[in-house]
RNA sequence: AGGGGCAUAGUUCAAAGGUAGAACAGUGGUCUCCAAAACCAUCGAUGUGGGUUCGAUUCCUACUGCCCCUG
């Protein structure tokens, strides 16, 4: 069959605090892999605290990829994520590894998974920020009835007040003279060309809320207040892809006299949350993912990854 | 203990003798170039017992709980 001709990927994601880093490490370690993190935040360099990145000790000597690539005045966006992520995998299949792609984004795993074509059209900054000056103007009505008279498909999809994705649907459009609701249907047909595991990991959702609260605790006395203060002595603003990441935004915010501590602490655990919220929602909806309730497991990492093989060794993805 | 005040959704607050609103939280969802972002939808309440009234969550009353003052 064709399967042979797939190449192997791995994936290990699940909401934030799960507890997919050590999942990955430990896995690695087993089947002969290197980690590519999904993550939009552990790339940024200075960024170690907020982001919960991965020690060199807790790497335990497994190649990890994608982490400490950028500065955090860098864009960073799906389409760098996806560039990137290939190439380290073209390397890690070069050296005879199989590629463990880790990280919460689902997104980007998506991007990478079904190596969705965002390169028919470049971004285009002036008109974007046109736009959103236009909407911040006139309102979201007037960019709405707009998107209607180039693309009405995508306003059925599109809600008017998602001002992001409607400026985007403009902005292809005006590019490529092609609705983008027509290029994303044809790229929902896609089919992954890897022979790949989709693994979720999940935990009740009481205590992965009580864990997420723990984690924050824990940045604080581990001096996330300290590091974003540094950051913002680099020149790191708040317009920034780099500080829109949770903690970040809210620190700032606090050091910038804006909010108090009391309050920057109440929405790093409350958006935190939320988030979490959101990726699981993610994989809910995406096909083919494999769920790995740490409850069925009495929480015993030995006999997750023992379940993994398992499915890895079916799959054809590892031969023992 | 005496005097006063307050009891409305998980929380903070509205309103009203005749269908009890909001924000936040919670829950579900959308997502194909800002995705740790942006956006949508939705569940949910008048402390307990009497009385007045056609009708009380609202007025009266007792109880319970909380807060303040005095001692």
């Amino acid at each position: 069959m064709k399967q042979e001709a797939k190449r192997p990927l791995v994936i290990l994601t699940g909401p934030t605090a799960v507890g997919k880093s050590a999942l990955a490490v430990s896995l690695a370690k087993e089947i002969g892999g290197e980690i590519i993190s999904a993550d939009s935040m552990q790339v940024y360099r200075h960024m170690d605290i907020g982001s919960a990145k991965i020690t060199a000790e807790e790497m335990a000597g497994v190649s990890h990829h994608l982490i400490d690539m950028l500065d955090p005045t860098e864009e960073f966006n799906v389409v760098v994520f996806q560039r990137m992520a290939t190439e380290a995998m073209k390397q890690i299949y070069d050296r005879g590894h199989i590629p463990i792609l880790a990280g919460g984004t689902g997104f980007y795993i998506q991007a990478v998974l079904y190596d969705i074509d965002f390169t028919e059209n470049d971004e285009d900054t002036a008109l974007r920020a046109a736009l959103e000056a236009e909407a911040a103007r006139n309102g979201p009505a007037v960019l709405y009835e707009r998107l209607r008279t180039i693309d009405p498909a995508s306003c059925e999809i599109i809600h008017a007040n998602n001002i992001k994705r409607v400026i985007r649907a403009i902005e292809f459009y005006e590019k490529t003279g092609k609705p983008i609701s027509e290029h994303n249907r044809e790229q929902k047909e896609r089919v992954s060309f890897y022979n790949s595991a989709y693994f979720v990991l999940q935990d009740d959702r009481d205590r992965l809320y009580q864990k997420i609260e723990e984690r924050v605790e824990l940045m604080l006395s581990q001096g996330l207040v300290e590091e974003v203060r540094v950051l913002r002595e680099m020149g790191c603003t708040r317009d920034m892809v780099s500080m829109q990441g949770l903690g970040y935004k809210e620190i700032l915010a606090y050091l910038e006299g804006e909010i108090t501590m009391e309050e920057a602490v109440y929405r790093i655990k409350r958006d935190t949350r939320h988030f979490a919220k959101r990726q699981m929602t993610w994989f809910r909806r995406e096909k083919e993912v494999l769920w790995i309730d740490k409850r069925d497991f009495d929480y015993n990492s030995q006999l997750i990854l023992e379940y993994m093989q398992e499915i890895l060794r079916k799959k054809g993805i590892i031969l023992h």
